[in-house]
DNA sequence: CCGGTAAACCTAAAGGCTTTCGGTTTTGGC
DNA sequence: GCCAAAACCGAAAGCCTTTAGGTTTACCGG
């Protein structure tokens, strides 16, 4: 067959391709992309850097979901929290894709610019230096704990059953639907509320 | 050959040795198990619910890490805090096995115990009913969070060069080698704060 | 216009993994 | 002493990842 015409592959359709699998059945292969793609498996292999080349794609374009201009605003703790929130509603998104992301935390340049704009905005509103990096690293577990949240089916609180674990079960039932998102909201409250008192400590002396 | 007079193979020495493989390599296979057992691939089945059985097994084996006997502390924050911080530990004592396991959140037996003491615990301490799930879940959410980058290699961070992000790459000289230890007990502070708060809110009118 | 290089696809195949199935020997209870 | 169940072996099906070499087409410099 040879060189076709215009081409039947490239990066794009190749990571659209994955997205839709991993959206469909939480997972995809090589052979499953070339096959929806009409294309023999191995031609895959042109465009992209094996297997981990493709999740890396999945990374990048679920990341793209994320709010860059959120770190724009102001005060510091509005940006923060918007940041946040934009960042796990990316994940929440595709959520079948969490479990493939979340083996690696995300450092694509597209994330690390933001964290570069994340430390200046800190800094900026008197954060000492030394406290920058653990304030958004435990931002980032609050979010991506969260996140991993949402990739738990809810059958898995279903096992607490009545007899085994009663007072669970009843807190269970005690709370509504949106049990994720709540506790994010909470455990985001908590953060924010906690690095509020952690600046005016130091920067109010 | 046919059935030997000493069992070669059982739960717990396939658990360890994939354990084992985990710690080393960062994988597992069944037929390398198998091998390192001096056993054909097929045997392992034998004992166990095929690959995603042997998960299970090493998600019960490294949350049995878990300090029970946290939540048997008093006052109650004190409580929630030394069992977030051994639960934690119990993922940090093998950081491979993290991306194996977090992939689906902990709902073993044995955890969701752990769990219905957490709710009573939060019940005894005041706590209204409608907030013990969101504020467990919460920790929860800290405590994978803070897990996961404990599975992230050093390097991850090391491509924000000083070029591309300087302020980044200041904010991370800036901090010691317990990064992530650092950041998880900021976390934690964090929601036990506000958890304190909130808990004095309802309780004390 | 034309020739050569590089691009894009195909076919083929190696080697690994998961899982299943039937065969063989041994054990242990009745 | 017998027989079902247990524990292992051998083999094979079917998937996946990845690499390698072959073929046709597009593009670019002269």
């Amino acid at each position: 067959m040879g060189r076709p015409r215009t081409p039947l592959l490239n990066r794009e359709r190749i990571t659209t391709t994955a997205l839709e699998l991993v959206d469909a059945q939480g997972d995809f292969s090589v052979p499953q992309i070339a096959r929806r793609l009409g294309v023999q498996t191995g031609s895959v292999y042109h465009h992209v850097d094996g297997r981990d080349g493709i999740v890396e794609l999945l990374r990048e374009r679920v990341t793209q979901g994320i709010d860059v201009s959120a770190l724009e605003l102001r005060p510091w703790d509005e940006a923060l929290a918007a940041w946040a929130r934009s960042y796990r509603a990316a994940f929440a998104a595709h959520p079948r894709a969490i479990p493939l992301l979340m083996t690696s935390p995300v450092r694509a340049p597209r994330v690390l610019e933001q964290y570069e704009r994340a430390v200046t905005l800190l800094l900026d509103a008197g954060f000492p230096l030394p406290d920058v990096m653990p304030v958004l690293v435990a931002l980032e577990n609050v979010v991506l704990g969260s996140a991993l949240d949402l990739a738990a089916p809810e059958a898995m609180w279903e096992i607490a059953d009545k007899a085994a674990a009663p007072r669970l079960a009843e807190a269970l039932d005690a709370v509504g639907d949106h049990r994720a998102d709540t506790a994010f909201e909470l455990a985001l409250e908590g953060f924010l509320d906690h690095a509020r008192r952690r600046r005016e400590r130091h920067s109010a002396p």
